[in-house]
Formats: structure tokens, sequence, C-alpha cells
DNA sequence: GAACCGTGGTG
DNA sequence: TCACCAAGGTT
């Protein structure tokens, strides 16, 4: 059913723009580790689905900046699907430790061990496929169908979402706008290079068609973009107001070991927040009113000495942990491991878990105000 | 649909 | 300081 904010698809510049933008991407496409270049690929050599899956599931929801060191080391480590199938699934999680959405690694490693499995290591090659596999939703299963297949299916990720409300001034908010962009997208895409095509709205987007400041003046579709035409580019898409997210508080105990100064770890259960990473033992995160704070909610007893807060913030809530310390010649009575130093660098630990770590290990000379955790050391 | 699930960069 | 944003998926 048609809404009144809706255009028509018929009224929409369809003929003309997958060419200049492959025309533009051919000269202005991102060199990135994950891809092939358009010559290389013109001139027969496919993308690995290995790699494309990999990068695309890093990538949901996290900048390109980011993901390229992550994606070496994995690559580095494990430089096949059969490879993360058979790696432990803590391993997985370690080298994940600091890219968050710790969900994505666990169905990267359950999505690998399907592919070993039953499809005898080899990725199914058609979108409706991919999508059944763990962590392969809407967008990735289009995006590495597209990309490493061929398949000419509608690629919508945040940038595509943004350079078409733009090229259609669509004035309907987000999300709700999502099945229109879709259909618009279906409309563009080219039975010829499609994978291009899809990378090509990806870079245009990030590189151009940027959420602030957007280079109209640069884009080749900027004679087909009702938006750039109005001179209104920037004030689309046009999203739903959300909610401030409301605030948590809790506590955090780390157990040193004066001898080598080890700190006992634990780890959290698989469901839920920061599921199956390390932490030093932590209350319950309650709201900020009746939080459980104080050396009396330890999970054992100890010499608990505060050491400061930290605060983070989570996508849909705030939280501060008050952070305790205390030295403990024997083993706590509760289930973990020591970890010392060394060990560290390769814990599944959480960013925000770092930060409680440096906050308990700090100088106490040190002023209590630095929230940054130190950057990740990795041990080897 | 909407809530839940991390983190780092940017204005 | 803070709000927004980034190649979203699952429940």
């Amino acid at each position: 059913m048609l809404q009144p904010e809706q255009q028509p698809l018929s009224a929409a510049p369809v003929p003309s723009v997958a060419g200049p933008l492959l025309f533009w991407y051919d000269r202005h496409a991102r060199a990135l580790p994950w891809r092939v270049s358009p010559e290389s690929r013109t001139a027969g050599t496919p993308p690995e689905p290995y790699r494309i899956w990999l990068s695309e599931v890093m990538l949901q929801q996290t900048t390109v900046a980011t993901v390229k060191s992550y994606f070496a080391r994995f690559v580095d480590r494990w430089p096949t699907v059969g490879a993360v199938a058979a790696a432990p699934e803590t391993d997985i999680l370690g080298e994940w430790a600091g890219l968050g959405y710790y969900a994505r690694a666990r169905n990267l490693h359950a999505c690998a061990k399907t592919v070993t499995d039953d499809f005898d290591g080899c990725f199914p090659r058609t979108a409706a496929e991919l999508r059944a596999l763990p962590g392969i939703g809407e967008y990735t299963s289009a995006a590495i169908a597209a990309i490493a297949f061929d398949e000419p299916v509608a690629v919508v990720d945040g940038n595509v979402e943004r350079v078409v409300t733009r090229l259609f001034a669509i004035e309907a908010p987000l999300p709700g706008a999502r099945k229109t962009i879709r259909a618009h997208v279906a409309a563009l895409t080219p039975d010829s290079r499609p994978g291009d095509f899809a990378q090509a709205m990806m870079d245009l987007g990030a590189t151009v068609c940027t959420p602030t400041g957007p280079a109209c003046i640069l884009c080749p579709l900027r004679v087909h973009c009702r938006a750039a035409t109005q001179g209104r580019a920037a004030q689309f898409p046009v999203k739903k107001p959300k909610a401030a997210p409301p605030e948590r508080k809790g506590a955090a105990f780390v157990a040193v070991r004066p001898a080598d100064g080890a700190i006992w770890l634990r780890r959290r259960a698989r469901s839920g927040m920061l599921g199956g990473m390390s932490e030093p033992p932590t209350t319950e995160w309650s709201a900020r009113a009746d939080g459980a704070t104080g050396a009396e909610a330890a999970p054992f007893a100890a010499n608990w000495r505060y050491q400061g807060a930290v605060t983070h913030g989570f996508t849909h809530f705030r939280l501060e942990l008050e952070v305790y310390r205390a030295e403990l010649t024997q083993e706590p009575p509760i289930a973990g491991w020591w970890s010392n130093e060394a060990a560290r660098g390769g814990e599944a630990l959480p960013t925000l878990m770092r930060k409680v770590l440096d906050r308990a290990l700090a100088d106490p000379a040190e002023p209590r105000q630095s929230p940054k955790a130190q950057p990740r050391k990795r041990a080897g």
C-alpha cells in the first residue's frame, strides 16, 4: 500500500544511476584489505567468500578504520573458514575483545562450524541460503551474495539508506521508510556488476554522501538527486527521535594476588550483556536508584578498598561501576581463574572491564578522573 | 515493530 | 560533555 509521503517508483531516476556510479567507482573505489580491485575483478579474480563474510560481520555497526586491524589479526591466525570452525570459542572471543557486539563472535563461530560441517567448507552462493546461517541477516546475506557471487540483489546498509533517501528526497522517517528504500535499491541494482554497484553505493555514502557536510559538488549522482537539487541533502535521512538512555549502577571487585599481580577473572553468562566474555566479579547492573554498591555487595569477604568509579556508555543505557580492590593470598571461593599480566592481553576482556582493571591497578597517586581504557595489549 | 546488544570517532 | 553515527542481527 502506497503511503502519501512515498513517491511512485516510476518517478525514480532508475536507468541513469548505475552507469555513472560504476564509472565513478572504477576511479574512486577505496582500497580495502578484503576487497578485490575493479581491475582485478574485471581480469577474473573473484573475491574470497571467507574474507567477504568475515569483513561483513566485523563491519556490522562498526567503522572501517576500527575493523582493519582486527581483520588482519583474524585472517593471519585463521586463514580459512575451516580454521575458524576448528578454534575454541574462547579464542574467537579473545580475538574479538574490544570490537563490541559479542554475539557476532559467537554467531561467527557457529556459522563457521555450519559451513564446515554441512556445506563441505564452501559458503552457499545465494542470499536466500546465506540468510539462514547464524549472524547473517538481510544486509549481510545480500552483500555476500552480490560481492562474492554476483547475485543481483538489493544491498541496503546505513550508507545506502542515506544515499537513497537523498536521491529521492524521502521525507518519511526511518526506520519506517525501510521498505520504500529497499524497493528503490532493487530497482536501481543492475544485472551486471551487482557487487560493484553495492560497494559503490557504500563507498559513495562513506566518502561523498556523508551524514554531515555531504560533498554534493563531487557526487556523480548530483544531477539525479532530488535533495541536492533542492539544496537539502544534509536534511536526509529523516529519523524518528530516540529517548535518552537510562542510567544503571553497580560494583566491580578486583582481587589481586600479591605474589605475581594476577587478577581473579570469571566468565559471564553466554546470553545477555557481554555474553561469554571475561570479567572481574561484578554485581548485577541495576537501575541507578537501587543498584547494589559498596563493599557489602562483594561476592566474598575481603579487605575491599574503594578505588574510584568508571562510567561506560552502552547502546541503551549508561553504566557507572564502583571499583573495589583487595589483595588475596588464597583462592577466592567462587568460580574463576587467576590471570597474570602476561596472560591478560589474550583474555576476552571487553573495553568496560579493561577500564575497571585500569582503575583498580592505577597508582593511587594518579588522578581518578581519566575514564579511558588503556589500549589493548596482546601477549605474543 | 521494538528492545536488546559495544565501541570509538566526531562535531 | 554529549549526541550522533558506523557495511546490523536476534528475539
